[in-house]
DNA sequence: GAGTGGTCTAGACCACGAG
DNA sequence: TCGTGGTCTAGACCACTCA
């Protein structure tokens, strides 16, 4: 009932799959995609889908006019990055973090996701984070200028952006609840630049919400992070179901 | 220096995009590819190419040896179901739900998720929702025999399998913490098959793992669900921020 | 059997990167 | 310049669906 797929492509890739795991190390370059086609004996969109699936599933990285390359692979980046049990987060700290930041206006869909007005006036601290000279992730943090205007900061400790709302607390402003809102997607040509990753390499695209007790928005991010290489962690305890007497 | 997309595909889509949204309802079947290339002056890979786009955005159904229709609409699958901002579970209500259960043996996967040793005895719960008889969320929850010998359900209010937590605590089994991770990927091909989506559909998928106050596990649950109509989304309360001593 | 999509071929031309 | 990957062509053959 259920179709295996006996492409060639997929048994190209299977072998691919096989030989970087074996005889190739993280940077070397693959053969060139002539070559795989005389060694596989088919034609070259053959062997490029194959290349496609690998570049998918993170194991490639692919240069125009140099060649395939084996990618570098480290951890997963772990979001939230706090509030975690410990270990997860380990693999954020070892990024380097740039933040820059600019004062913007609000189009449609950042109105609408802080709750004001279109035009209103926002700042924009974007975070980019590389792990290995390789990005991993870009975070894109609104806050209101009505709600605080805070310092630029050069660099981070995190690069989820969530370091802002230690920095919010610093200027009076109160978290009282954050709304997290995952997707999954392909990237758009930006993003796939950004990330050098492919276009059909999925994404996971997160929308954060920062609400003071007075449910107004103090803080919205736009998150974006490279499927093969991410996850999103999240812990709820069971609330109000009564357990008995807890130390 | 981002290179703005001009290819020749996604041109055609873009205009299928548009074509779709004023002239085509939903189950009408598209031009046929050997159409489409006489109409746009293309080769068929250049025609198939932007379809298979459209295809992971959601908006055509393809069909083999039938044609290309477009994809009925509806809202998203909502994750979690409860606990949420009310109107957000709405979509979740309108799915068909089956469940399938059997009892399996742990593999290495599901060893390490529940934390039992492989080969331990599981009862699976197969949950797969539809909507408007497309299929929209395949959940696999996994209890082992030790912990619970639940009833079988022949039907549930959740696609999500989270009515299962209830199930246990009428057994005596109260659930104390529930940690979701969630990544992106593209599917395998069951997944795609199962999900009626392209292969190169990003997928979201969630691993949930449900804890009593003992640590031990008490239920875990795989979970997949199509990228272009689901949304993970979580609610972090900033439990207790002392403000004093921080500095 | 006619029409459809799924896969693959054997080229072609272009843009990019390094010598 | 030359080799690389990015894109596209104009076919071909097969599998599936429906009349």
């Amino acid at each position: 009932m259920i179709p295996i797929a006996s492409n060639r492509y997929t048994r190209i890739a299977d072998d691919l799959r096989h030989r970087i795991a074996t005889e190739f190390s993280a940077g070397d370059r693959l053969p060139a995609e002539t070559e795989l086609m005389t060694l596989h004996g088919v034609s070259r969109p053959t062997v490029r889908e194959a290349l496609a699936t690998l570049e998918n599933e993170g194991l490639i990285v692919r240069h125009h006019g140099r060649g395939n390359f084996v990618r570098q692979t480290f951890g997963q980046v772990t979001y939230p990055a706090d509030g975690m049990a410990d270990g997860q987060a380990a693999v954020n700290a070892a990024v380097d973090i740039s933040v820059s930041h600019s004062e913007v206006q609000a189009n449609a869909r950042l109105a609408a996701l802080l709750r004001v007005a279109p035009a209103t006036r926002l700042t924009e601290y974007v975070y980019l984070s590389h792990c290995m000279a390789i990005p991993c992730s870009v975070a894109r943090v609104y806050v209101p200028c009505s709600v605080a205007d805070i310092e630029p900061l050069g660099s981070s400790r995190s690069p989820l952006g969530d370091d802002i709302q230690d920095r919010l607390s610093e200027y009076g402003v109160e978290i009282a609840e954050t709304v997290s809102r995952v997707t999954a997607r392909l990237p758009d040509a930006e993003e796939a630049w950004t990330l050098r990753i492919g276009a059909r390499t999925a994404v996971l695209a997160v929308e954060r919400v920062s609400t003071d007790a007075s449910g107004r928005v103090v803080e919205a991010t736009l998150l974006v992070l490279p499927g093969h290489s991410s996850q999103a962690v999240f812990a709820v305890p069971v609330p109000a179901r009564d357990l008995e007497g807890t130390g």
